[in-house]
DNA sequence: TTGAAAGCGCTAACAC
DNA sequence: GTGTTAGCGCTTTCAA
């Protein structure tokens, strides 16, 4: 195996000018850079970065952990597109991307503490789930470097990228209101999922509403984790207890096609429930192109949070301010009850 | 930081004690390992896997690598499968997966070489792409670890996990025709995608046909990049120039959704043409809970690969015989054509 | 069953 | 602008 003392030895210069030719360029003079970089030529040589790493004390890699399964996280697009935008932003600063998904959800956060205790990455990004504030003070008395994906606590200041979807529900209700709708469901995400957030969704819902002076129905509101099976089943109930329903807003798009898929099996169609989809996914758009739809900008959220996780591995900052995206709104149809 | 000695002191043991105790414990008097376990704990003590990973050149990580760019790979739900088999696969087997997507999809392969020869991965699994063959040659000159999800060159015999879609094809044809079909299209993968392979989906196709005396018309099969769009446009020539057709078969399930839009599109519906997806994945079969499909064993097909690649490094084989994984055919709708 | 010493391949300090 | 020396934290002879 070569190294970088046959590299050395066949420039005729040593190993730490050929380290230098690797890392710092400019401090060499161009006529030895060129010898030393004809000699990796030659050798083919490729620089050990596990033996750099252990050097520098710095992996050049950034884990990635979620929690909730491979079967839930690989299948959710949302969370890929997150995924994406981490591995599109980490991969362009020159990290690698080390994807960890745990057996069981319970040991996510032990599996983030144990690839930066154990130097395999960096920093990580991490979900927040139950038990993760104690986690979090664990990264921040032992200095680690974590940026959330959301808010984790109360009060909780720095190194999380949140998403308010309170604007996207607020318009959404707005403009099905203007179409004259009055009965409005709303497909929620459930309460466990907040964390320490407030109910962005059901804020931007209830606002529209009380402007326009109409009253708020809590039994029209469901809650649901997010997948094709809770809004099926919630849509279902909802649709039982309140057949006059003309439209609803979802919290997600695979709830979005759960819904459709109710609608359908109810032997409705799309013109009789005005539905606004929940993410905006491209997919949706493709299959549904008339749907109009709250945004979710998943691939910026991650592409930030790649971005906080760099910054502060690279300039040994331990906290920056978190950032908060917010969730728009995009009308594409124009069914009007009174139209049916 | 704590180190192996600190370690080593308190447990009144050499350094050399404390790592028998981290990876061979059966080595050790059971009191001794007591001793030094109460120390880690008490130091909370993670050994730096880096450091190991220099010592036994290995590095205990796995690179996925993929073409296409990452807004192909992470949207594309077959992928997904595959990543998800090889991750769950890789990580129970105590490995680390890097996922790596180049942003040239020219860079894939070199990018491959690189995470290789750097000893930043033990392994790789790779997409045959354009030059691969060159590549391959390379791993095998340098004796270095690769699986590839699917065949590369003519001849390969090692080191690949193939999926066969001929049964599929074959199944799902005669299927059709038993319903009373015989004006059947097929939309195909490209013929980019074959790389050396025998063209499996129009073979199972056109055997089917063969056998129950119907002609086969080339016209009937489109190709198209497993992607939405394709689907889309493919299905609407092919309707153009054979409005009489009753039914097609699918390379791929996004195809799938490109087609049934396109049927939408031409106010048709899913009783006008008879559908058959191309993936089985859990998506369609929600959302079209009616449709037969061929399916894809994707997920089986990325936990092979991984599975393939760990027995590579760990038993520190160059070759391992390739896998070849068959489709099957899952009939869900009985349409025949004198019904409608 | 345990330990001492050497060294994996690189880079940071410090010389020159 | 370049070289020497030491050492990152672990594991691997080899000896005791």
């Amino acid at each position: 195996m070569t190294t970088i003392y046959d590299v050395a030895k066949l420039a005729r210069v040593s190993a730490k000018t050929v380290s230098r030719v690797l890392n710092e360029s400019h401090l060499v003079a161009e006529e030895t850079r060129q010898r030393v970089l004809e000699a990796i030529e030659k050798l083919d040589y490729h620089p050990n970065v596990i033996a750099a790493s252990l050097k520098r004390n710095r992996s050049n890699m950034i884990g990635f952990v979620v929690p909730y399964g491979s079967e839930f996280v690989f299948q959710d697009p949302n969370m890929m597109e997150q995924l994406r935008g981490t591995h599109d932003y980490v991969s362009a600063a020159g990290f690698e991307l080390i994807v960890s998904v745990p057996r069981h959800k319970e040991d996510a956060l032990q599996e983030a503490l144990r690839l930066t205790k154990n130097r395999n990455v960096d920093g990580v990004i991490l979900y927040p789930s139950y038990g993760i504030d104690q986690i979090i003070k664990e990264f921040q008395a032992k200095n680690l470097r974590y940026v959330t994906l959301g808010i984790c606590f109360d009060q909780q200041k720095s190194n999380f990228v949140e998403v308010d979807q309170t604007p996207g529900s607020y318009f959404a209700t707005q403009h099905l209101i203007s179409l004259g709708h009055r009965r409005i469901g709303l497909l929620n995400k459930s309460a466990s999922f907040f964390m320490y957030n407030r109910n962005d969704l059901l804020e931007g819902y209830v606002q529209a509403l009380k402007e326009a002076g109409i009253a708020y129905i809590p039994s029209l509101v469901r809650e649901g984790n997010f997948t094709f099976e809770d809004g099926y089943e919630q849509f279902m109930s909802l649709y039982k207890e309140h057949p006059d329903i003309t439209a609803v807003i979802c919290a997600s798009d695979p709830m979005t096609y759960g819904l459709i898929r109710a609608i359908f099996d109810l032997g409705l169609n799309l013109d009789d429930i005005q539905v606004v989809a929940g993410d905006n996914l491209p997919l949706t758009q493709k299959l549904f192109p008339h749907l109009s739809s709250i945004t979710n900008p998943s691939y910026e959220q991650g592409r930030q949070a790649g971005r906080m996780i760099v910054s502060i591995v690279n300039e040994g900052r331990g906290e920056v301010p978190g950032i908060i995206l917010n969730t728009e709104f995009v009308a594409r149809s124009m069914h009007s009850v009174v139209n049916r």
